[in-house]
DNA sequence: TTGATTTAAGGTTAATTTAGGTTAAAAACT
DNA sequence: AGTTTTTAACCTAAATTAACCTTAAATCAA
């Protein structure tokens, strides 16, 4: 899914430009021109991020961002001002703001400001359960177990990778090569022959579910029949 | 205790205006010119959070940095720099920065963005208080205390920063060369025995929980799944 | 053009190597 | 002394390597 940044900017032309090269590396730009329209934009579209001109009609960027952090304490918030006075800087973080960028600014600084804020702020979170079902079968990658009719199996690192791959590519041909590449990084003889012997242990694990079938695609690669 | 800054800068004028104007402001600073040293200073003092000039003798602050979050992943950085191409920026961030101020600054955006930087940071480590909870546990970082249904368990140094760096990772791969460079610094064969005895130590102490476990990710690291 | 033969790709099982685990003893702090 | 940390010896399990086997496709022979 799309990043989606709310944008704050009431110079049209810059605002124009911003935005389409914001798009352009594929977010998705909310964009407003006037201070008081931010939060029903905000309530709207909930973005990931924001990035608010200091100076807006109406409603200040400062004061836009306070608002919205009662909403949302931890979203990230870069400013943009065309002053230089440190003044405005301190107010911006102290209004909660996460980062700051000074007018004019290059297109590149401020997604990498952008990228880098999102690291910072979401990183951790993101690994769900991580639950895999395939036929009779349930895989549990975060806890490296194989589950079938209440029989719990361990999984090695190397075993999880490979039903992971597999599994992500149920129903078409994945390549060797690509499998290799994945989990060893390089295919080479002794890999290659090292991916025959785990899946000679995963065709072990799963053959108690007949719907289930990995099979050799000869001189090209496997396809897991789920 | 004073938060202390590395703070590499080989323009003695200006390294002496910064530093007197830090320490004015209670941090504790650590100058170096040279950029050769950065790395035994880091050593030495273990600082919160490092400010490099991008500009140095022998090795460049992004060079620098590098190294220096080898040894720890999590330290603020901020780099300093005269020029104004953002080539510049996007290789600081590559390298594990996470803020960036042109020079000339002022010493209250410096600050300014010092403190920004540790809120971040630590927030998300350690919960000011310095307790963490695993499961049905807690630790107390600042007591070197492990407690478990009213039962107290005295961690020592080691126990208490292999806890920490683990609980930061929870349900990510932590890499054991991450965890000994942390803690001992290198990754002799020594210092990795070492690491075995320690996991050991903490997998009995965690053992009365079942939702927790300390996995190995054999020829990568740890997954500590909470 | 159809069955036999060759050959390359992959499969199976076992041996070996390597990473890591456990426990205990020695050394180093405090 | 008492605790923490390091070193050491021995143990276990995963990953790799190796040897030999099977199969499918390609080539060949009649």
């Amino acid at each position: 899914m799309k990043t989606k940044i709310l944008y704050a900017e009431d110079e049209p032309f810059l605002g124009k430009i911003v935005k389409e090269s914001l798009e352009s590396r594929s977010f998705e730009v909310i964009m407003i021109t006037d201070g008081k329209d931010g939060l029903v934009a905000y309530g709207q579209h909930k973005p990931d991020i924001c990035v608010l001109d200091v100076m807006l009609p109406n409603k200040d960027g400062f004061k836009l961002s306070t608002e919205i952090r009662q909403l949302n304490p931890t979203i990230p918030i870069i400013f943009l001002t065309a002053k230089t006075q440190t003044d405005d800087l301190a107010k911006g973080f102290q209004s909660g703001g996460n980062d700051y960028i000074r007018k004019p600014f290059s297109m590149e600084e401020l997604i990498i400001r952008i990228n880098n804020l999102l690291n910072l702020t979401q990183k951790k979170n993101i690994n769900a359960t991580n639950v895999i079902t395939i036929g009779q079968y349930e895989v549990f990658l975060n806890k490296y177990e194989l589950s079938h009719q209440d029989k719990i199996k361990k999984l090695s690192h190397r075993e999880a990778e490979l039903i992971k791959i597999l599994s992500e590519n149920r129903n078409t041909i994945v390549s060797r090569k690509d499998i290799l590449m994945q989990i060893w990084g390089d295919d080479s003889y002794f890999n290659s022959r090292n991916l025959d012997v785990y899946m000679t242990k995963l065709r072990e694990y799963f053959k108690d579910d007949p719907s289930l079938e990995i099979m050799t695609i000869k001189g090209v690669g496997y396809f897991f029949r789920v």
